[in-house]
DNA sequence: TATGAATGAGCTTTCATTCAT
DNA sequence: TATGAATGAAAGCTCATTCAT
């Protein structure tokens, strides 16, 4: 398994055997086929056969690229945290131009996100659960979920200094409660997919920051 | 693995041999090695074998108690949920005289809880996991999902009805809210286990429900 | 497994544990239920457990009445070649006024044994396979097998010297070949149920052993 | 396993994993062990683990070329039936000049091929007990069987038109017959080896047949 | 760069048998 | 006489990994 010292894991996976686009190709395609088992199967019921199957090659090109498991499983999360940065992807928050509208559009933006790519969520919760016991994971999605905020943090500041929003605001308590509310509203998915609808929550959510009911504007 | 028409599993753990008490205790026995081995290793790492060793019995008595690993995950699942509801018992919400008191002690005690308890959430967690592939275990942790938020709707009715909290308060939404953000919080406490004190949390969450920030008195 | 040194097996299997009424007809049941798991599943799929199951007791019931599965098997091969040796029984030959008529009767009741006891013939033709490395079972079926020889060889020397029959008739070479040929058409009954006619056999048996057509009567 | 809607099994044995000329070997070597084990302890006795022990693989490579243990039997199957197929082979039936010559050598050259290799009649027992229950394995020996059948109903029907054999002989009855009556023969074998010396059979057989003895001549 | 073949170690499950009661 | 509980020893099968080509 490629990991720095610092818990960090190489974001490029393994180094070696990457020297051609063909290669490259390969080597995404195998973790693009890993990350389809992790989100049908789990982790749990991921085979490295079924995802050399998957991405037609034999068993033994799978392990040229990846020298263990443990080395497409991490290809599998550096590629998932990624989908979460790249901006304009369907995953990431959407632009707005004020303070109040970009925190409006997070829950909902994360609601959608939740709904359109399931499997992108899945494969989260696996790495989530692997995270419990596995350090190297556990640092890169730590890094993830600090990027998410201070993005939020942002917001919330920007949001209070305009007048937007309660100013005696936690904003740090704030940030970490919009992410863990945004989390616990996909584990609650899962059991319930049918019962959840957010605009309500945004509704309550607006509340609770801005310190007055939204209907009740000036 | 005993499971009724609609998707519920029978609570009462296995029912398949377990005549005599001291059966019942080698099922008790087997039951809680699983769990710990669940807790430590997840359900990726969980080998009948070190369930039967560390119960102390051969692997065939395992399976003379628990047909199949999967008739072991039912029981397990069933022992961790029934855990929320023993009254008293550590995971269960604490009693407290009025409404407020109750939601006031409701993130508190999650919290002490997923400190205190770990191994109970982290199982909890690889359920949810699990959850997303099976059906019987997603239907029974649904069924706990909504005792909680009934449970807390009941508190939050109370609190309204009581003038504590904001008469216009969406119930619902708070209470799935407040079910959701435990949730989250136990997520992001497994990637940042020390950053996560709880009581900046409740203030902001009084400051919702409230409508006022508890230090403004009037 | 009782067996006596010259290889005949203790036809009334164990001597052991059979002193009341009741422990004789618990004996009866698990034998029986023996008998029709090995013709339903044959030697390969017989499980002692589902014996056990089908007459109704524990598993340790059938280890107090047959010590080990061999014993079961041995009361099963008792039991099998029993009925054959059973006068009256259907699957015995029919009395017959003269020699001929016998030799008539002896291949037609042994084709109507096949189709209405083919689970008997099916733990025959079982028992026949074991015997290929089993002296005791081996020992067992070839006392059957003289008994058919030489009761037929009777038949054949009355027909001779009554007459009915080829004068230079080969008493015991025929008596051996009608046995084999009753056997080998079970074989093929298996392959091809519905093809096996028997009466056109017995007319080319009768042209054999009399050395004139049936038709050619005087 | 390889088989057709019919019932018939692919007669070409596992068409799994066998690309390269190695590979065919040890899938021979495979069969070959398997052919030997079923001879020696019969299905019951059967265990993958010995069988890739006397092919001296590990117990995995022979899952690599028969996935299952079923796989392996037909494969078996498809060998123990080819054997009779292959002209030349000891166990095929031997060229003669004229018919009667055919039908003479015919219990000679099986009588023969039961003594020279007793492994192959004991496998084919095995399968023909096996197909009580396996519609699979019936299908392809009723092949066999019919093979047999048209063989030697080809060579009566030569006699009886060259004039060497009775003309009011039925054909197919006296093919079915002498089938019945080399399998059933061999089931005699098993009981008493040594009693059975077939020239007297063919004696009377030939009454049989040409409706004269063969002492008697005209 | 890619693969067919091979394997050590291990997995869940089975089974005949035993024994205290 | 009968049984619930327990087990040693497998059994069929799987899986990540290796290696010669």
């Amino acid at each position: 398994m490629t990991q720095a010292v610092d818990g960090r894991v190489d974001q490029g996976t393994a180094e070696h055997a990457r020297h051609t686009k063909h290669g490259e190709e390969q080597q995404e395609a195998l973790t693009r086929a890993a990350f389809d088992l992790i989100a049908e199967r789990g982790f749990e019921g991921l085979r490295t056969r079924d995802v050399a199957a998957r991405a037609g090659v034999n068993i033994a090109t799978l392990h040229y690229y990846f020298p263990s498991k443990e080395d497409l499983i991490q290809a599998v999360l550096a590629a998932a945290v990624a989908r979460f940065r790249r901006p304009g992807s369907p995953e990431a928050p959407p632009p707005a131009p004020d303070p109040l509208g970009q925190l409006r559009g997070f829950l909902r933006s994360r609601e959608r996100a939740m709904r359109e790519s399931p499997d992108l969520f899945a494969v989260l919760l696996e790495l989530s659960t692997r995270a419990l016991r596995d350090e190297g994971i556990r640092a890169t999605m730590r890094r993830t979920d600090e990027e998410w905020r201070e993005h939020l943090a942002g917001y919330l500041r920007a949001g209070v200094e305009a007048g937007q929003l309660r100013p005696d605001l936690d904003v740090q308590a704030a940030a970490i409660s919009l992410v863990a509310l945004s989390k616990g509203l996909h584990l609650q998915m899962i059991m319930t997919p049918d019962e959840l609808v957010g605009e309500r929550f945004n509704v309550e959510i607006e509340q609770w920051l801005t310190g007055r009911s939204e209907t009740t504007a000036p």
